[in-house]
DNA sequence: CTTGAAACCGACTGGTCGGTCTGTAAGCTA
DNA sequence: TAGCTTACAGACCGACCAGTCGGTTTCAAG
């Protein structure tokens, strides 16, 4: 187990820490340079410049996120066969597992950059449209096998309904930021599993452990 | 109708669209005024400061996002008596109402703040938290009314349904600009609408013209 | 016409921004 | 030990930042 982290990633880890406090544009690279006590020298000779540290940070993220997806995604593939109840089950996971989200950080990484992005994003704009895109990816291709025996599935919006796990994390997480209570996600996530169930007719509760 | 809008006003509008193109810190007091048309005279003139002015925008954001939400409601009120009939309309109001949002702004004005703010977020936290609370409220008590012919509503989270319907906004805003498709604001508020018609059994699509 | 307050102008200031540059110390290779 | 590369260190730079201030215009009331 290493002891000490490399300056490149105690850079990192302090950028990202006040980027979700307040924002890219307010967390100045002196500013992230005090908090892991590193030098202007060692900032830029890792990083080109102040977006790249922003890019790369992004794409951590991504990579992290797109890691929980798999892993949720096959523990609920390991649990049933039923694509259905596979989608259940991957909510109610990350429902579980929400307060542990909000406890180690205050919100979501992408929105501290879409919000200050205009429209010529460029770089950080495709990591995160990539992300969506593979949530939606996977959600989608399991509702569409649950639709094959759930007729009533077929006038539905499909990839809306993907989207919406996504879309739930980040409403959720604006909620924790606005009103200072952490449950927020978590209970948004509820109601989604429960939507589910509904549409879905999963009525039996999918115990996770 | 007056053809021109005070200087305040200009520098007001100009702000808000910055605001929404790159964030709070990111939107110069020069960049603004240019927008504006405007002196930096002017500007301190009206606002003792930039922090003023960000609270001047919210609250007039707030203010506004307060009369839609009584408009809609009222509109609610006086299609139905029935109390979930009642949140039923008032979100697919807001489902139809969604484009011509999307096209107008291009996120929520509280995002831009609340992901630039740190805890201490004074009085903009305040009015956000206020606003959060007006749709809570208003919800909450058509809920609590509709629970009490609807025994399955007695055991689920309420509040927490209430505030779907602010997250929903917010959850689909983000989408919007992730991936730049103005209809996801609409699709989302669309699969709300579902899930409160399966919970409240309100099956009969309510139509608002 | 006088007066005074509100609205507005823009040059200016001190501090902070992202980024550059020169230099140095440690580690690897031969 | 010489010679090269990587990983830093921190003084420094011009641009830009929010905010100030003395002066000017506008306009309504007397």
């Amino acid at each position: 187990m290493a002891e000490k982290k490399s300056t490149k990633d105690r850079i990192m880890d302090a950028a990202e820490l006040l980027i979700h406090e307040r924002g890219f544009s307010a967390a100045s690279v002196d500013s992230i340079l005090e908090a892991a006590n590193a030098s202007k020298g060692a900032f830029f000779h890792h990083f080109p410049s102040k977006d790249a540290l922003g890019e790369a940070l992004v794409a951590r993220y991504a990579r992290d996120d797109a890691d929980l997806l798999d892993e949720f995604m096959e523990r609920a593939e390991s649990l049933t066969d039923d694509p259905a109840e596979q989608v259940v089950s991957f909510v109610q996971q990350f429902a579980e597992y929400a307060d542990d989200i909000t406890a180690a950080q205050p919100g979501c990484l992408f929105v501290s950059f879409i919000y200050e992005l205009g429209p010529g994003g460029g770089a950080v704009d495709a990591l995160i449209r990539q992300s969506v895109e593979a949530w939606r990816k996977k959600l989608l291709e399991k509702l569409e096998l649950a639709a094959e025996t759930r007729p009533q599935l077929l006038d539905m919006d499909l990839p809306g309904l993907a989207d919406q796990v996504f879309s739930t994390f980040e409403g959720g997480f604006i909620l924790v930021r606005a009103t200072g209570d952490p449950s927020h996600l978590r209970r948004q996530l509820t109601h989604l599993r429960r939507y589910l169930e509904l549409l879905l007719e999963v009525e039996a509760p999918t115990p996770v452990t």
